[in-house]
DNA sequence: AAGTTGAGCAACCGCACGGAA
DNA sequence: TTTCCGTGCGGTTGCTCAACT
């Protein structure tokens, strides 16, 4: 016997509206994320449940960063892709903020162009990471360091996962994840996650508010309008770094009301939020956001910064060679 | 200025998995 | 044990836009 199909017949596809965006958030901040089949009928969204869970999880769900990958990012997921191979969601599990999706888009459309190439030739700055350029290897030692790695990063994760560990792990200096997990722990999780959630939705109406869709009706869709507040989405990085983007002023105001009246969420002045407030891997959000069982450990405490020095340590690589 | 091409990215599709009944 | 349901995941598609001719 056959599924019954995910979909209904006649829901609306293609790029979500902000609208749509706000019915979204809206809900799932008072009933949280989670049960999407009841979604689109409780919402009203002419969506299928798989859609709304996918806009949630990459694109409105809190502490989403997108775009300007750093070198940082960039080593992680080659390392991480060395490792465990296209499993996407276990490398955005590393790497906070981004989602699977954009990791896995910045792979495929970037990324594996750049190894391809310095592969094929010329040496790059990113090829060599595993590439026998710069560390000759046979086959076989390059298996066994794998393998090496994936050890190391089990005891890592062993070890980060212990208790005591974490505790002495975090110390003062420690990195920003770090600095962001602890304010994660001193924070009631729900209300910075939907605060944060509101944040997202709150920006991206900003966006929508520089092109609204009167205004952007040279293309006269909501498509265009929507794509538009992508793109402003997408510089909120450097946005929020410059200073305040500009909004027409009246339509500022009310939206600044809409949005205390939708959310409870006083302030849109980005200039004094910290850019996407918690910083959480994927699972970690999603754990922030469903519910937080007490007494077990979740991946959100884990010290990155112990993952991290391992995974962008490129000296290691050649040291593990030595190892055997 | 108009047409073409390629990159980037959001979203869709289908399969797999785990839990509940 | 089997079936069904909800969800997660990875591959792929299709749209948009900028660069190039």
């Amino acid at each position: 016997m056959g599924r019954l199909p995910c979909c209904d017949k006649g829901v609306k596809k293609g790029p979500w509206t902000p609208e749509e965006d706000i019915i979204l958030v809206s809900y799932i901040q008072e009933h949280g994320p989670g049960n999407w089949r009841t979604v689109p009928t409780n919402t009203g969204l002419c969506r299928c449940s798989k859609s709304c869970r996918l806009r949630w999880t990459n694109y409105l769900r809190p502490g989403i960063k997108r775009g300007n990958f750093t070198k940082q990012e960039e080593k992680m997921i080659i390392h991480l892709q060395a490792l465990l191979g296209n499993r996407w969601a276990a490398i955005a599990s590393y790497l906070p903020h981004r989602t699977d999706n954009d990791i896995k888009n910045y792979w495929n459309t970037y990324l594996k162009k750049r190894l391809e190439k310095s592969e094929s030739g010329s040496e790059g700055t990113l090829g060599n990471v595993y590439n026998s350029a710069s560390n000759p290897v046979t086959k076989g030692q390059w298996e066994k360091r794998l393998q090496t790695d994936i050890n190391m990063a089990k005891k890592a994760l062993t070890e980060a996962l212990s208790p005591k560990k974490m505790l002495s792990l975090h110390e003062p200096n420690d990195d920003s994840i770090s600095n962001d997990i602890g304010s994660i722990k001193s924070t009631t999780p729900n209300s910075i996650c939907y605060a944060s959630s509101a944040d997202n939705i709150a920006r991206l109406l900003k966006g929508w508010m520089k092109n609204p869709p009167n205004k952007a009706s040279s293309k006269s869709n909501s498509i265009v309008s929507t794509q538009n507040s992508f793109n402003n989405l997408a510089g909120i990085d450097t946005a929020s770094s410059e200073g305040t983007p500009s909004v027409g002023a009246k339509g500022s105001v009310e939206f600044s009301e809409t949005f205390k009246s939708l959310f409870g969420y006083e302030s849109l002045d980005y200039s004094s939020n910290s850019e996407f407030s918690p910083s959480l891997s994927h699972e970690a959000s999603t754990l922030c956001q469903d519910e937080r069982k007490p007494g077990t450990t979740s991946i959100a405490e884990m010290p990155f910064s112990l993952l991290e020095k391992w995974l962008l340590d490129d000296t290691k690589i050649g040291a593990d060679a030595t190892l055997f």
